[in-house]
DNA sequence: AAAAACCGCTCAAACGATTGTGCAATTTTA
DNA sequence: TAAAATTGCACAATCGTTTGAGCGGTTTTT
């Protein structure tokens, strides 16, 4: 049933250390005939030999694994995240353990330490919170982590993360351009730092233009309901923004319903740039203008910096910003 | 550095056995006296110590880990399902293994080969193609594998699925009800199970009001371009169909881009109703009207007749069929 | 002809846990 | 007080590989 090398080495008359050797690829390193090779390899072919990755495992201590904390799978952006990282992990011959910590600082925090006690190869991850005592741990202790699109301030961990800076900047001044003055802006957590980022760059683009007076920055979430109620209490303001600047597709989605409810047409009544892009935007009424981040290219660098960093080459480089692209979409409006 | 049972055991001048029974919690079973419990415990906690995973994978031959087989986790609707099974799997302390098949036949078995070599101690998958020996043959002798979504029909491997007939059925009676009687099919592969529950879902309900004469059914493909080009063949027909019932969200995102090509509009010149549902659908111009599979019913009912496969138990009915619902949208105009 | 080199393979330890059995020392029972 | 039972732990095998070292026999070198 479940063969293993010592059923081959019995049945071919040899022992389990030639037959390992013939079947990985050292027969003729450690001197092993051609004779006895083709019969082992014969045999092996024939009763279907797959070696036991698990003994494997422990004996050359490397599980050729490597572990994924995603915050939300359902979330379009990180599931493509999801997806272009397994893809490249699979492209080098690895497997990917994914764990979805559901946004949740304990789940992530147990997670990691899931995926040191299976020992993994390396880790690459989305962070929840802002204590990173363990995940930084484990990166000197254990195995190297990457962080990707969120990141630790000031600290030492490797990233890749979008130039957020860059995008929210460039989201307002998009809208400054096109004649408003009052943008709300809709954020999501408040110590998370890309969400900083991105309100830096807001709060720059306004100032520039001298429109500081009508800063507005609002919510604590990146969820649709954080952009339904934080859209509610704006209408409800006697001065109504002109535009809405909302810092992920998420929240975007949220104050789509509210303008839907208060029957506020996009972008004759109010104008709007999302941060994130979809392919379903292209189809919504209307088309999103929005900041696209680079999820591909994330996802492909930030594999090449863990896989460096596990086959013990030292990385220039690792903290990495990568510049997004606003995608024209016709929700904004001229004044 | 890595503690492991044999520099627990010296430091506290015991047996690796003790240390091992102690730290497993079967102290008392093998009389372990409660000193030297408690010395054990305190060295373990105070030196940080877990147990080698891969080592107990090993010895235990279980590996408390369950692997997953998608075909895109860039699809919103196999990443929701991808979501729903890694957290249920989470929720019954075991670990997922995630492998995106690309919708390719050579890396489904590649993954399924991958996966029995990890010995996991479960599969859940969605298969690419229609060869099934390899997932059948690992069923019967290896780990139990649970299809989701597509499977193999005539055939005894269990499946959680969704009615994909009754789907297609109520799907266009919708239509024929709102008037219509030129209703366009553009499906997806021809030898998946659930496509063609649909289509046949499609043509009686067509039968049924005496329209089968108006049966039109195109395409070949789960994508975009399919939905899009076969929409460009449709519209080039001297007899235009008053609608369309794409079979999957792919699809219909064809079938958006090539009627915003035409400057057809919905449901004006056109109606449309689609497979498949996603939060997005809600926002989009206009919003759609669709056939919402129960994802995440299925996730957690394919969860749980798997981990009853693998605790020995023997599940009742395992083909199971679970009824759609349909999102009403305004993608439907009454003729 | 002795020394060196080579050939073809095996031994045994190791990775880090789990587990059935066994064995002294102590305590209880008869 | 001798036999029986209990207590508290250790021995050693096992899971399935990998790998450095070694060994007897043949061939080549000096």
């Amino acid at each position: 049933m479940k063969e293993n090398l010592s059923t081959i080495a019995s049945r071919t008359g040899v022992s389990i250390t030639t037959v390992s050797r013939v079947l990985s690829g050292n027969a003729s390193k450690y001197r092993i005939s051609n004779a006895t090779a083709e019969r082992i390899k014969a045999e092996a072919a024939r009763c279907n030999y797959a070696p036991s990755i698990v003994a494997q495992n422990l004996r050359k201590r490397k599980t050729r694994t490597i572990g994924l904390l995603t915050p939300s799978l359902s979330n379009p952006y990180f599931a493509e995240m999801a997806s272009s990282i397994i893809s490249e992990v699979h492209r080098r011959g690895y497997t990917t353990i994914v764990i979805d910590t559901m946004e949740d600082e304990g789940n992530f925090n147990e997670g990691l330490t899931q995926l040191v006690a299976r020992q993994v190869d390396g880790i690459i991850a989305v962070p929840c919170g802002q204590d990173h005592t363990l995940v930084d741990g484990i990166n000197n202790d254990f195995v190297p982590v990457m962080l990707v699109d969120r990141y630790y301030e000031d600290y030492a961990l490797p990233y890749v993360t979008t130039n957020n800076y860059k995008g929210g900047f460039d989201a307002t001044s998009l809208l400054i351009d096109a004649g408003h003055k009052s943008i709300a802006c809709i954020q999501g957590v408040r110590t998370s730092a890309p969400n900083n980022e991105r309100v830096r760059g807001y709060r720059d683009a306004m100032e520039e233009a001298k429109l500081s007076a009508f800063e507005f920055v609002a919510g604590n979430e990146f969820s649709i309901q954080n952009g339904y109620l934080e859209t509610k209490l704006l209408l409800s303001r006697h001065q109504r923004p002109t535009a809405i600047f909302a810092l992920s597709n998420n929240i975007s989605l949220g104050v789509l319903k509210a303008l839907r409810e208060a029957r506020l047409r996009i972008p004759d009544d109010l104008s709007l740039v999302s941060f994130d892009n979809y392919a379903y935007m292209d189809y919504m009424e209307p088309p999103l203008t929005r900041v696209s981040q680079p999820v591909e290219d994330m996802a492909i660098l930030a594999a090449k910096i863990l896989f460096d960093r596990i086959d013990g080459l030292t990385p220039g480089a690792s903290q990495l910003r990568l510049s997004p692209t606003i995608i024209q979409g016709e929700s904004v409006g001229r004044l």
